[in-house]
DNA sequence: GTAAGACCTGTAGCGACTACAGAATCAAGA
DNA sequence: TCTTGATTCTGTAGTCGCTACAGGTCTTAC
């Protein structure tokens, strides 16, 4: 029942099906989101398709900005196998809820800048409205 | 001649005055936006009114997100002195349009998390579409 | 056997602060 | 004048999420 040996995923190939960078692999390792993989006698890291599987699962996550942190507890949801579809909701929509913010408060400052930026078309003066925002205490 | 003397302005006032906080004031100076600033005796910091206004002034900038280098750039030309309009509408475009696209990669992911809560209906199942979405490979 | 390439560990850097610890100074009241 | 309590001082280390080395070792194809 000798099977040929497939090929050992190292950490170069598992970066390259994954789009995600070699450092940040052994980052992820170190600080515990990512198990310590199996080495070969060497002491190159070994992957399996379930490691592969999570580590989608991280960039993903941080693709879609989760945090570290949120990621570590979608981890522990999934991990702990008994998850919720309401506990991942709650991560979910409470991130939904800052990027709202985010997007809110840029949209906000990008107002500022281009309000700042159209009373700028007198050309080559040296008196800047842009300036003078900038040095207006806060209202 | 002598004049009443005027309270000296420590770095609480300062902070206090321009809102920005003590620590942040010392960053500032030792990475160079700030200048130093006279001494008492036994020395504590103090300010003049114009390093007050120097100081305002990258506040606001800070708060409108431009980034510290942007705002040594901005620093440079006001303290040039003679800049022009144009100069610094450069840099304010320049920070206008990285805001434009960050607002709009925001949307983009805004987006996919309401569509992966809005498929999160089902109440307390652990079949969860967050998840699943999660673990598929990019498209 | 050799050589190129991939991998290893460990450390330090980025940006923009923030948070201490432990000591010294300042200013007002008794 | 002394004391007290608030403020300030310096210096260092921590935050987040990586990224970038240096200087060595392993794997693998020729």
């Amino acid at each position: 029942m000798a099977q040929p040996e497939a090929p050992k995923m190292f950490i170069g190939v598992l970066s390259k099906r994954t789009g995600c960078n070699i450092e940040t692999i052994r980052f992820y390792e170190r600080i515990g989101v990512m198990p310590k993989p199996a080495r070969t006698e060497g002491g190159h890291r070994v992957y399996t398709e379930d490691q592969l599987k999570r580590l989608t699962f991280i960039r993903r996550s941080r693709e879609l900005g989760f945090t570290l942190d949120q990621v570590r507890d979608l981890l522990g949801l999934v991990d702990g196998d008994d998850y919720t579809c309401d506990e991942v909701k709650a991560v979910t929509v409470e991130h939904a809820d800052e990027v709202r913010q985010k997007i809110a408060d840029l949209t906000k400052l990008k107002r500022v800048l281009d309000d700042m930026v159209s009373q700028c078309d007198r050309g080559d003066i040296p008196d800047c409205p842009v300036i003078d925002a900038l040095l207006e205490t806060r209202a």
